[in-house]
RNA sequence: GGUAGGAUGGUCUAGCUUGGUAAGAUUUUUGCUUCGGGAGCAAAGGAACCAGGGUUCAAAUCCCUGUCCUACCA
């Protein structure tokens, strides 16, 4: 039974554009297109995620900084091979009131260019380096194609850092860095993730290689929710970024940079939720447990105090609760907390009281399981734990299963023709054309290779036949 | 970027063909009875029908433009 007009299964789309506004994730009736409310049921999701990375910058000694939302036209003329690709959704402010501005100014589509120009005035010395700074923000760009909630927005918010080092090898080590950081806090989102270095037609503009995280979806197809960039020198060279050496010689930083946004939320909604609502991961749940009292006549008084007692004690274990008093029967509770995710529902009837315990129920697997009410601290943290597990092997069952191989064009096209391609592992030959006939004829994109795992071709080039070079893997991207 | 469909109380939908001043369900508020998987009855509240223009004695309805949404295609 679903609660939505379309199932997960039937109609992936459709299912998640329901089910982002039944769970009160967003509100997208701003007459904007594009520019959506982001409601507490999914800003407090945001909040934790900022929570649970802001511990991982600052234990790896990243500072958190912010930068202005108008840039000056001129840095984005400057670099032309970078935001060549950015010039058709970048928006700009050109009037004050009714007077025409002398400059117009960006609204930042990514901060490369106004957060180099500061650096270039700050670094003097290799001393001044490693400098690691990141930030919060929002974006804008305004993409006139299809926007769809959290998936591609014309403003959403994101994080992205960006580093100096003074050798190349700081640089790779940075990069590699990032991928701990962004590999953890995936991991502790409960999200499935491959991490491919993108091919070389593929790199972000600037860059001298990119690093991308694709989570598997639950519809075969998938979905970037990061990336890293080793940019080298070339931003650098462009902002003159120098530096004096110890020996006393100058040359440019080499940097990186990396970024995710709230496209994430998108994806823990779309790998986890099911057919009743938002599975959400214990500790990234805004509300973590809610006491549903089960009513009867002349027995309320009784449910009632029990229930405050208990809301109080769970609250003193600093958990997320809330107790839910209203007049709403008990099933249209149950049905309206799984709806918004919450991992453990606490039901207090007069059976529970009797027996001086409660029913925990689980909203991963719908479990119930009685327990005395000493016990119930415990029990929710156990809870808590079991179902991070649960939803982490179904990450991983995810991923596993979403990995095929293939050898021949036939197969390939067999794939993605078919109802779930997932990745499709295979050889490639790492020419641009092959690619382009992928994605022309299949529809389909080459996401890369593994990134520091060596993986040596089986076969010719699945398109031409020719040597392949390489083992790339390749899926259908929202 | 192209094509097609759509926009009517907070939400979902009827009415549009054949113009005559908007209907139902749900939600909300109040009261009573209820509560172990989306409760019942009663009453009240809520839209000049996406925006702008045109045709007409008269437009939710017909015509034009724009905005937004959805689907499919590049």
């Amino acid at each position: 039974m679903s609660v939505f007009t379309k199932k997960k299964e039937e109609n992936f789309m459709a299912w998640y554009l329901d089910i982002v506004r039944r769970a009160q994730v967003v509100d997208s009736r701003t007459e904007v297109k594009g520019a959506n409310v982001l409601m507490a049921n999914g800003y407090e999701i945001w909040d934790r995620m900022k929570r649970i990375l802001d511990e991982k910058f600052y234990a790896t000694e990243h500072k958190n900084m912010y930068f202005p939302l108008f840039i000056p036209n001129k840095f984005i003329e400057m670099e032309s091979t970078h935001f060549e690709g950015f010039v058709p959704e970048v928006a700009y402010v050109t009037h004050a009131g009714k007077k025409k501005l002398e400059e117009k100014f960006a609204l930042r589509p990514t901060s490369e260019t106004i957060m180099y120009h500061m650096y270039a005035q700050w670094i003097r010395a290799y001393t001044d380096m490693p400098l690691k700074v990141n930030q919060w923000c929002n974006i804008i760009r305004i993409d006139t194609k299809d926007t769809k909630p959290l998936l591609r927005d014309r403003e959403f918010l994101w994080t992205e850092a960006h580093t100096c080092h003074a050798t190349p090898e700081e640089a790779i080590k940075q990069v590699e860095e990032s991928m701990w950081i962004y590999g953890s806090f995936f991991d502790e989102c409960c999200l499935p993730y491959l991490i491919t270095k993108r091919p070389k037609y593929d790199t972000f503009p600037g860059a001298l290689y990119s690093i991308a995280y694709d989570a598997p979806l639950t519809d075969g197809k998938t979905l970037q929710i990061g990336t890293t960039h080793n940019l080298d020198q070339g931003f650098a060279k462009v902002f003159n970024i120098r530096f004096q050496k110890e020996d006393g010689s100058h040359d440019h930083a080499y940097q990186t940079c990396y970024g995710l946004s709230t496209r994430v939320i998108a994806a823990v909604i779309s790998v986890h939720g099911d057919d009743r609502g938002l599975v959400l991961p214990p500790y990234l749940a805004p509300l973590q447990v809610v006491i549903v009292p089960i009513l009867f006549k002349g027995k309320e008084e009784m449910v009632d105090k029990e229930s405050k007692a208990l809301l109080e004690k769970i609250k003193k274990a600093n958990l997320r609760v809330k107790y839910d008093s209203s007049d709403k029967t008990s099933g249209f509770k149950f049905n309206e907390y799984e709806l918004l995710g919450v991992p453990v529902r606490v039901e207090v009837g007069p059976k529970e009281v009797e027996k001086k315990g409660v029913t925990l129920a689980r909203r991963d697997t719908k479990e119930r399981i009685f327990v005395e009410t000493d016990k119930i601290i415990e029990t929710i943290i156990e809870l808590f734990d079991k179902i991070t597990e649960e939803l982490k092997n179904r990450a991983k069952k995810l991923l596993d299963e979403s990995i095929s191989d293939v050898n021949t064009y036939e197969e390939l096209e067999k794939k993605f023709k078919g109802k779930n391609p997932g990745f499709v592992r295979t050889n490639w030959c790492g020419d641009v054309e092959c690619a382009d006939l992928i994605k022309e004829k299949l529809k389909a994109e080459i996401r890369g290779t593994l990134y520091g795992v060596e993986e040596k071709p089986s076969g010719p080039c699945v398109i031409c036949t020719e040597e392949a070079q390489e083992v790339a893997y390749i899926s259908k991207a929202y």
